[in-house]
DNA sequence: CTATAAATAGGACATACGTCCTAATTTGTC
DNA sequence: GACAAATTAGGACGTATGTCCTATTTATAG
């Protein structure tokens, strides 16, 4: 009980450094500072500073897909799912501006490290863009559907870039329902798809 | 003549680490073996790393400021200097796959580091933009050049992101032809105006 | 050619960091 | 309540890094 419980609050603590400091830039020190441990304790939990991102990783992409799971409510359509997707910019809007995207900065900063989690970091791209594909398919647009699902991961992603450089606009406001406007080309699409089958 | 070759090929080195590497993870020791250069001699020449972060950052404005003015030649359109703008993606990809935006990654790291020169590397992406609010001005779109700026770096900025993660696909050029593609609904726009005031 | 300044080299130093080790404390079990 | 295992604390160690200092070499000027 407590076991975990420590250990799970240090993945909670490392996880918020990581996102907000960066991997490399967050020490041993901050993490224990903030859990309130001794860093010996600390190395009981984790062997290396390796595994502690492992293990952030492993709980972001958990999370991630409990996220998506939250979203497959009874009655709702792969449209509102999308849309769901689109909104986490407004939902955490303030801390993208502030930090940027978790997903993305992470990924950046792995890939300049040369770090290899980097791999298991993109799993959390993989993870939205084959739950993006799913969406757009079941949207009827099965041939584009990867297309589109990347085309959205990347809209986002620039998004809350550029939201993190100038976070005193409307521009993330307006950047949502531009994409919210161009994902209704597609349910419409899809609806006449569909309507044509029906025929 | 040596003094400013040795300390233009520091800040040359520099430019190249920070961009494979990243800032923090980019040492001194790094800097120094890649010119062939003692400490000691480093030392002469930038008094802290944040002098040299300063020095990147300035060599970074001018080299913009020179290619769009580059662009600034006789005869050229706005919609023209727009998508040499976009076609940035396409002249460097190999190196976006490998490291991501030069712009974009620096700041985000900078951004965490809660750096200093933070607001200097934003200067980067204002150049961009205000160029970029002036091309679509000189288009015709006077009252949303600002937001289609904003727009086409968020665009640029999140194709980047997704080109680091995914490097493997034809999704950069997919992504260029779309912005492309966009460009023309304001080209067109820009030109009915035109007409109109003709008349 | 000489004297002065610029430039370079390389070692010294303090600090921070990741990692390891051992002792102490707490928890769980019979 | 006693004993073993799990957990925690905190110091020790080596390395890397940013920074500084001084001696040596190279360039410049009168």
């Amino acid at each position: 009980m407590s076991k975990l419980a420590t250990r799970e609050k240090i993945v909670e603590a490392a996880d918020a450094l990581f996102y907000e400091q960066g991997y490399e830039h967050t020490s041993f020190a901050d993490i224990a500072k903030t859990v309130a441990i001794s860093r010996g304790n600390f190395y009981y939990h984790f062997k290396s500073k390796d595994e502690i991102l492992d293990a952030v990783i492993d709980v972001r992409l958990a999370n991630t897909q409990l996220m998506l799971d939250g979203w497959e409510v009874e009655g709702s359509s792969p449209a509102e799912r999308i849309r769901n997707f689109i909104y986490i910019l407004k939902t955490n809007q303030d801390k993208i501006k502030r930090y940027g995207c978790p997903v993305g900065t992470l990924f950046s900063e792995l890939a300049k490290l040369n770090h290899s989690a980097q791999e298991d970091s993109r799993s959390i791209f993989s993870l939205f863009r084959s739950w993006l594909t799913q969406q757009f398919t079941l949207l009827g647009c099965e041939e584009e559907a990867d297309e589109l699902a990347m085309h959205l991961l990347a809209r986002s992603q620039g998004v809350a870039t550029m939201a993190n450089a100038f976070p005193d606009e409307a521009f993330l406001d307006q950047e949502v329902a531009q994409m919210c406007a161009w994902l209704e080309i597609y349910v419409a699409r899809g609806k006449s798809k569909q309507a044509k089958r029906q025929t």
